[in-house]
DNA sequence: ATGGCTCTGTCACAGAGA
């Protein structure tokens, strides 16, 4: 089986380059992240003409995640049980002293499925701005929450994968130039524990090859030319249980998806998997 | 990077991304 997991920033302006990689990469079960689309929008023609059932689950301009799979697609879980929302109170503005108490907004970015033998999870972390903004501790309490419902998943015998754009970089050795970070989101002590506490579940780091270079990173900036000076990092993980880790015979970085007319900033990850029947 | 690019929503910019 091959998985892949891709921060495409926006499906429906990737959708050429989306569809032009199915063909030439054959996936079986991909998580995008970053969709950018409601559910009911997403552009699934060219999908489903290739042979792949979506869960999607969207809320327009902003998140978005999905899961494509020509192997299954099964028990679709939209968000997780416990999934925090961001209270707009949580800005720090005055909401004036009539006003109603603002309910928090759970956001579109996490959905679950069973794709054949593996059971999956499409992620796109709340990016956390800087640390002194609320988007911070919301980014924190979120990754505590999704560790919390996907416990018993990642604790059982069958194949489990959670994987994503977790907006975190789990070492220095996953950022360019770790001073160019100081004081930054991504790579604060507090972000990494939390990545720590999730492979406590019994989740193993499924390191891609980078195809060129030394290191597999899969996000670049757009400006500057950072692609092509690879001032990258890698924040795009694949987290997989015992099982899955096992069955896992090759990863990648594809970064000639980040290439040419029309990338996005993050090239896919793509994982080979040999799972017995 | 003190933000050089790209996306969306909406119609000249604002907001977000990491």
């Amino acid at each position: 089986m091959r998985l892949a997991t891709w921060n495409v920033n926006s499906v429906v302006a990737r959708l050429p380059r989306l569809l032009e990689w199915l063909d030439l990469t054959a996936p079986d079960v991909v998580c995008l992240q970053e969709t950018k689309v409601a559910a009911d929008a997403f552009p699934s023609e060219g999908v489903t003409e290739r042979g792949y059932e979506v869960a999607a689950h969207g809320q327009g301009r902003w998140n978005g995640v999905a899961i494509l799979s020509r192997v299954g697609l099964a028990d679709v879980q939209r968000g997780f049980e416990g999934q925090p929302g961001f209270a707009p109170e949580q800005t720090g503005e005055d909401p004036g002293l009539f006003a109603a108490p603002a309910t928090p907004v759970v956001e579109a970015r996490a959905v679950g499925a069973r794709c054949g033998p593996l059971q999956v999870w499409s992620v796109y972390v709340p990016n956390g701005r800087t640390p002194d903004d609320p988007h911070y501790v919301y980014k924190l309490g979120w990754l505590a929450a999704y560790r919390e419902a996907i416990a018993a998943a990642a604790g059982a015998d069958t194949p489990f994968v959670t994987c994503g754009d977790f907006n975190v970089a789990p070492t220095d050795e996953d950022v360019w130039d770790p001073a160019a970070f100081v004081g930054s989101t991504h790579v604060t002590e507090s972000e990494r524990a939390e990545l720590t506490r999730l492979r406590a579940l019994g989740l193993a780091d499924v390191m891609p090859r980078p195809l060129k270079y030394d290191r597999p990173y899969t996000y670049w900036d757009y400006r500057a030319g950072n692609f092509h000076k690879n001032l990258g990092m890698r924040i795009d993980l694949l987290y997989a249980n015992p099982a899955a880790a096992a069955a896992v015979t090759d990863a990648y970085v594809d970064r000639a998806a980040r290439k040419g007319k029309g990338p996005s900033d993050h090239a896919p990850v793509v994982v080979d998997l040999q799972l017995g029947g």
